[in-house]
DNA sequence: TCTTTTTTGGAACAATCATTCCACAAATGT
DNA sequence: ACATTTGTGGAATGATTGTTCCAAAAAAGA
């Protein structure tokens, strides 16, 4: 046996599991059941390993959570954010997210809907760390929306009738509206009228 | 003793405390705390009743929680629909509807935000009969504010340009995204942006 | 193959969960 | 005051909670 610092030099067994793809299990649970709503052993029935590994792995359940939850908002949050900066046709790529949401709310038959939302219903209020995270989260896609916004007014896409940061926040309000809205069950009809009424304040 | 049928018509011992009292107290609790965050312990210390009285008034803990769904559902909504159905100058009505929500989330340093969004969020997906008591509500206010919508496009205060059902659509709408944000300690400047852009909508 | 290190499954843990139970207190018509 | 009924406090219930522990399995350099 030889050691770097405290660093062992053997190659040991290695783990059964992917973690990324434990992650992913975990996200999908706790997304459709809530942090309160999930147990333990929910936890090790879904992701497939053991309590050990499980907590060996990620510490505990909060932590798990946390992790979960930022394997969520890089994914999601991302991938809005790359929407938006790469978008030549803003108007349309402000649309195309709104009709995503609503495809997704529709389609989703456990309801889940935004794994962000539920987090700042649930925990937000109760857990420091958890609310930082889904404010850097909010933070992160308002300057987004409202970077789309400007680039949009200056294309003459969007009406400047308000500045671009209040209407970035009354898009995310919009939107935060709609995942709730797809937790009650609603309709096409219903997240149509919300979305066409939604978009229409923005056009010239 | 006598008895008509298997009533017995003895009055004996009377509750040492106000069910409705006790209710309110329940809708503080489960408010703040959740469905799956409050404990029958957290009941017993703040409801100011042992537990063989909780059980033997209410049944047991979802019962509870249903009733004080209900209680706080008779408060909220009907207060909200008497505003719109009783007012003469519904803008000024709707506006107000909207500053007070702003002003309650700002008041509240618990951050409880809606109790009704807060349900839907928790328990909607997974229990049908709260479902359908978050969908009433939902169809109650969204009828009073498509009254109070057709009533304005009528007097002129608000735009055609949309029907009043997708107007009232939306304006739920962004109520819930409020609670949300309400949640995550959002700011009055935030607020007030998502307010004044939201209302902008409905003028002419 | 031996040694060392890490992972693994599952038993075991104390704490807490929602709920039930019971002996006693309180109230009221008689 | 008595009989009868119902409400009350708190102990007790068994199930489930999140977490820890341990013996055994697995991996890999020596």
């Amino acid at each position: 046996m030889w050691a770097i610092g405290s660093q062992s030099c053997f190659m040991t067994r290695s783990k059964l599991f992917n973690e990324n793809d434990v992650l992913d299990k975990a996200v999908q649970l706790f997304w459709c059941k809530g942090y309160h709503g999930t147990s333990a052993q929910d936890l090790v029935d879904a992701l497939g390993i053991s309590r050990s590994s499980l907590y060996d792995t990620f510490g505990d359940k909060r932590q798990l959570y946390i992790k979960a939850l930022q394997q969520y908002r890089s994914v999601a949050a991302k991938g809005l954010i790359n929407m938006i900066e790469e978008s030549t046709q803003i108007d349309k790529t402000v649309e195309q997210i709104f009709r995503m949401a609503v495809k997704e709310s529709l389609a989703d038959k456990l309801t889940k809907g935004c794994f962000v939302v539920n987090t700042t219903v649930e925990l937000a209020p109760h857990d420091k760390e958890i609310a930082s995270i889904i404010n850097e989260n909010m933070n992160d896609i308002e300057d987004a929306l409202c970077l789309g916004i400007k680039k949009g007014q200056e294309q003459g896409v969007f009406t400047k009738h308000q500045n671009a940061r209040a209407f970035a926040r009354f898009l995310f309000n919009n939107i935060s509206g709609l995942r709730v809205a797809a937790k009650s069950g609603a309709d096409k009809k219903v997240f149509d009228d919300i979305v066409r009424v939604t978009l229409s304040v923005l056009k010239k």
